[in-house]
DNA sequence: TTGTGTTTTATTGCCTCC
DNA sequence: GGAGGCAATAAAACACAA
């Protein structure tokens, strides 16, 4: 390959003229890429045509002098000299670059093409795609990377709240469950039969008798042998109390919610879901005799109603 | 000026396709 | 088997801080 591109560079440096200079860095690039056929680039430097030899950072003066004024001792020297590898100068580049987005596969034609344009060898204009096409794989990359990671960044977040979420709701029923645990004295098996309007949701189906006529949506539970008493997630009832509440003939709890009082908060909604209606005690036995009382204290101490207490 | 990191050009070896 | 693509890498050119 170096002596090939040595012969490249002197097979060049006969077709050039001396006083070729490049285009100015000026010109507009559309007139560069509909150029003629006469290459505009022929001349400046490149590994082929050696132009630009002595370096300089981004110089695009053309490395060949008219040769009365090198003379021959300086041309022998360019045959000479170390393959040194050469930045194509910036229009040859910026014409690529309008190239590549055209199409950043290189056919045959168009690659011998470029390069009789920009006054290069077929292989370099190979190779800059190649190079670029690179470049582009990694930018694509990295544009991906980080846009999965912008991704998992909002799922970690949305997952983290829903973690604090369900702490914040575990805390809350076992709280709820203490409750109505501490209040277990108070019951001794006798249970109000409470009704309930729109509590139709928490209870699965096939817990549900349907007991509407004309009691609006009352709701009974049927039995005990319900999925709910099974479930691992569900609270336990293995106690004295609430076995004997499972195997009384009267399996029907009805639950009366409170349908004005606002003093309910996001535990609430929970209980309502979690606790099942028929743990609560009869409001007689509890010293609560009003039935039509819209609140569900049940006897609860005043400090604790605002948690017992909700409505629909 | 020099050391160092980055970018660009080019090579090598392997693979696939025709 | 040759041409072309790609990944890995080398090495020169370049940028820049100290």
């Amino acid at each position: 390959m170096v002596a090939g591109t040595v012969f490249s560079a002197a097979s060049n440096l006969t077709t050039l003229l001396p006083n070729q200079t490049p285009p100015s860095a000026s010109q507009p690039l559309d007139s560069l890429f509909h150029s003629s056929s006469s290459s505009p680039f022929l001349g400046s430097r490149s590994i082929v045509s050696f132009g630009d030899v002595q370096g300089g950072k981004g110089c695009n003066e053309s490395f060949f002098l008219p040769y009365d004024e090198n003379g021959d001792e300086d041309t022998d020297e360019y045959f000479h000299q170390p393959e040194k590898k050469r930045r194509l100068s910036v229009e040859q580049v910026q014409f690529l670059e309008k190239s590549f987005d055209e199409e950043n596969k290189l056919e045959p034609e168009r690659k011998i093409r470029l390069a009789k344009e920009l006054g290069l060898q077929p292989r370099q204009v190979a190779i800059w795609f190649q190079n670029r096409r690179a470049r582009w794989k990694t930018k694509r990359m990295e544009k991906d990377y980080d846009s999965l990671q912008a991704c998992y960044n909002d799922l970690k977040a949305s997952y983290d709240d829903l973690l604090r979420e369900k702490d914040k709701l575990q805390a809350e029923v076992t709280k709820l469950s203490e409750k109505v645990l501490g209040r277990e004295e108070l019951e001794e098996g006798k249970f109000y039969r409470v009704e309930t309007k729109g509590f139709e949701e928490p209870l699965q189906k096939s817990m549900i008798d349907s007991t509407s006529e004309g009691e609006g949506s009352k709701v009974h539970i049927s039995s005990a042998k319900s999925d709910m008493f099974d479930s691992s997630e569900s609270p336990r009832y293995t106690d004295g109390v609430h076995s004997a509440l499972l195997e009384t003939g009267d399996s029907s709890y009805v639950f009366e919610p409170d349908q004005s009082d606002v003093s309910q908060d996001e535990g609430d909604n929970l209980s309502k879901t979690l606790l099942p209606h028929y743990m609560f005690p009869k409001l007689e036995d509890v010293g609560y005799s009003d039935q039509s009382h819209n609140s569900c204290h049940f006897g609860i101490p005043e400090e604790d109603q605002a948690i017992w207490s909700w409505s629909y």
